[in-house]
DNA sequence: AGCGCTAATTAGAGCGCTCTACAAGGTGAC
DNA sequence: GTCACCTTGTAGAGCGCTCTAATTAGCGCT
């Protein structure tokens, strides 16, 4: 399976490499004429050209790495989605890799952009520590999709998860809700800026918050429900981490034949597919994911650009409701 | 961001460049004390192999490319994942790209892997005709998971859905069921098989198959459902195209009051995250993904190594039993 | 000391391409 | 005819690495 080189090509059509290499390039200073006979002799024969060579030779790779700790999190693989439009605009390629949720995957996927020498790279929250960060950043313009204690020195884009959480306290205020509880995502990413949104809007508003410790899963939801109906007075509406645990925070109601929205009103957070189901219909935050996607790549070429200084997006999320939330029941 | 090359690391160390190369591919014909010297140089300069270099250099990649249509469909993040697994302990690299659902972006997925040179691709379900299937692997061994009428000249690997058709049959009969219908997905990849599986099983059984048209979302479930319950002899039994379109049957169950599993039970397809929510806890049958990428990439490995005869293997789904099914009521 | 043999190291020719610098061939103005 | 200038094409030196073949070092032995 010795494929054709470029040099094949040329004898074929009778001209010099460089010549074939300029067509091979689209570039204008080749005649109409050469430009199709170079083409002719390349389809004859099935010419494809080597990207290894051409990026060796070129010092450029004209290619964006993105490394996902985790494939099956829909949100990385819309965000890479993103990366992709906005990627194909500027005329570059998208390579992925993977950690597998496994850290030293995450690294070896990092090693391995790092040794493609792509011209920067999208890193989708893995665990390292800051200080490993700065390191990647050092060796190649990087955009980290996560949020630190410290701003970084490269640049970043991560979604507002505290006014996402205020968006939901809003919501059910609005509506006429004053004993709202939160059912957190314990530790996992994202999670305790969520609490903090939550709690601070509450305090804004005068109201006291109820949060009860949990995770970013069903069972979690279920437990905290049930801690939550065991109170003397239980809350008229319950924020849950993200729409799995809305989900479980659901299921637990429907056994103590609590009506929702019309006992309790419900908030997931993340609109993934299970918060639109006809059964389910959560009222839940929006994250524009391709947007950070998207978003990432512009300031990633920028960087490659030239642009020196970090740069730190914070991107808006939304409110969606469906029929999960509704008006307080008058009880007081 | 001038990086150092293998060059700067010999000088730095007193060696040769080809010493340097070979400590580097972690040769054994390397004594312990020049290993060492050369890794002290390397780790002192910030040294990082090039890819593009090594591999033009050795005429190989190491690396294995998989290109899937949709990275947001959880069946292909797995196979991905099962490729990944098998890859890595094969010691090969693997990089992902994606045609995000549309047919230009899948060709041009594939020119990227082709262009790379990569060791070899597998090919995630694309829209390509078998002729450009057998194109590609023309050029360089390929796995497709995808059904072909004629079996083609490239390793395959899929699902036997018929067999996952007449697993639910059999599970649905063993219960007692008699009339049982299914939604189908229509022309969406994997429904034509799981049609006919489930139509062959019934007539296998002696019983009459009741087939409805659907797709592979909840709304064709809801009309399914609206459909059959509409009979005159409506069915005890719906079996689903896939998990979202038994959502859509059981929202429309709900809304006519009719008990799940106790008046009619209801089977998905796909075995996803949706299944095994408490609120909705479907049986379903479950597709072994990953295992699909790991056979992926061992039947891959061998072509790199040279087997000539195409394969096609078949996986066996399996059944899981969750509480949307149940003994047929005693009706009749 | 000299020999054979293995272990360790190196020189140097590429891999397939890009890119700079230059050459060849027109064209038009004078 | 000569010169300047533009367009089109080409030679040839790398890019950073691998790999073959050759060289040198090291060691035990007579």
């Amino acid at each position: 399976m010795a494929q054709p080189t470029m040099d094949d090509v040329a004898a074929h059509a009778g001209v010099s490499r460089a010549l074939v290499s300029l067509v091979m390039r689209d570039s204008p200073r080749v005649s109409d004429a050469s430009r199709a006979k170079v083409l002719a002799s390349a389809s004859a024969l099935g010419y494809r050209p080597n990207a290894w060579a051409r990026n060796l030779a070129s010092g450029q790779t004209n290619t964006i790495g993105v490394m996902l700790n985790d494939l099956h999190n829909p949100y990385f693989t819309e965000v890479a989605e993103g990366v992709a439009a906005s990627a194909a605009e500027a005329g570059m390629e998208v390579l992925i890799t993977s950690g597998w949720q496994r850290e030293s995957g995450e690294q070896a996927a990092i090693e391995t952009l790092l040794n493609l020498r792509t011209d920067g790279i999208v890193i989708g929250a893995a665990r390292f520590a800051p200080s490993f960060f700065e390191e990647i950043a050092r060796q190649t313009p990087t955009v980290a999709l996560a949020k630190f204690d410290e701003p970084p020195s490269m640049d970043t884009v991560c979604i507002d998860e505290s006014r996402g959480a205020g968006l939901v306290v809003e919501h059910l205020v609005t509506l006429g809700h004053t004993r709202i509880a939160h059912v957190d995502g314990g530790t996992s990413p994202g999670a305790p800026e969520r609490r903090q949104g939550f709690v601070d809007a509450m305090y804004e508003r005068g109201l006291a918050p109820i949060t009860i410790s949990g995770e970013f899963d069903e069972h979690a939801g279920q437990e905290g429900a049930r801690n939550l109906m065991d109170l003397a007075e239980p809350p008229t509406a319950i924020f849950a981490a993200n729409d799995l645990s809305a989900t479980g925070v659901l299921a637990h109601l429907r056994t103590l034949d609590i009506a929702v929205p019309d006992d309790v009103s419900i908030v997931g957070y993340d609109d993934t597919v299970l918060a639109g189901l006809g059964a389910l219909s959560l009222t839940t935050i929006h994250q524009p994911r391709q947007l950070i996607g998207q978003r990432a790549t512009e300031l990633l070429i920028e960087r490659i650009n030239g642009r020196s200084e970090a740069t730190h997006e914070l991107i808006e999320p939304s409110l969606v409701v469906r029929s999960s939330t509704g008006p307080a029941a008058a009880s007081d």
